[in-house]
DNA sequence: CTGCGTATGTTATAATGTTACAACTGACAA
DNA sequence: TTGTCAGTTGTAACATTATAACATACGCAG
């Protein structure tokens, strides 16, 4: 990540506990919703909770598994798609990478701060896309889905 | 492009005189600045104007060749990099593809609305972002540049 | 148990984008 | 004229990102 700069200061990755409180809060919402959370599913999830910032798909296929075997490309793919369409995970199509949505239950469409010096991210309100509804309105489309990425430096970095 | 839909309806390409005339201003715009508009970048920008739509890169390598001769790739990608570097492109990261400006001057920041139907997309004022800048301050963030792109339907595909 | 829809495993391949280095070109000063 | 320097191009190979296609397994309702 840190191209420009090489310090690399931002919030280290999130707590084990962490990591279990939201898988399990997750696992617990797909059962009811009856979606299947599996094995591939969670441990996809589990990646991109520990990680606690934007991963590349071949990054999460590389530590896929729990002995260093790495997963094949469909596995990580099909897991993240399921993710994404649960509203668990927001691909960031800037960078080509994958985040752990950390915007509460409301995460439909989000939007990215994102540091290009250290590869923090920040997950903001939907609400910045007010604009853009309007826009739309005014030409006539109907929205459904919207990526909204603003690329920077965070304060740790400027 | 049509993928959900197979209508294709949207507004044609543009006339040849309107492209003709774009690509003549753009040489003067980038002559007056010092830059050279070499044969490469002519007609990378010729081919993104003529189709009036997002263009793959691999689609442009393909037809880059009067003749039918595909370009090499980065002789495309060093051109979309400096088109787009001057305001004149846009790469549309949510789908992987390239668009001539059509924002006038102020182009820096600009917002699409895409139709997953047809194809079609419409390039809206960057003051949509004026809610990100809002998010963006707060967080402490400076913002460098933004991608901004709604994905839903056309009035026509409705 | 059987059938059906969903999920996974596996191999291969497509699509997208970059690195590296040699060669050329035009501008400009000595 | 000639050197030379920055910017641009040519070319081959490679790296990264993502999907297609098809067989197999799993969970569950009837």
């Amino acid at each position: 990540m840190g191209s420009a700069c090489d310090h690399h200061h931002h919030d280290g990755p999130p707590e084990a506990a962490d990591v279990s409180r939201a898988l399990g809060a997750a696992e617990t919402r797909l059962t009811a919703e009856g979606e299947r959370m599996t094995a591939a599913r969670l441990r996809v999830l589990e990646l991109l909770l520990a990680a606690g910032e934007p991963v590349k798909a071949y990054d999460l296929i590389a530590r896929f598994g729990e002995d260093g075997q790495p997963a094949k490309p469909p596995t990580v793919y099909r897991a993240l798609e399921f993710l994404e369409r649960k509203g668990l995970v927001h691909r960031i199509a800037s960078i080509s990478a994958y985040v752990a949505c950390t915007g509460g239950d409301s995460a439909h469409a989000a939007a990215f701060l994102i540091c290009d010096c250290c590869g923090a991210t920040e997950e903001v309100a939907a609400s910045v896309a007010d604009g853009l509804d309007g826009a739309a309105a005014k030409a006539g489309y109907v929205i459904e889905r919207t990526t909204i990425e603003a690329h920077g430096r965070c304060p740790a970095c400027r």
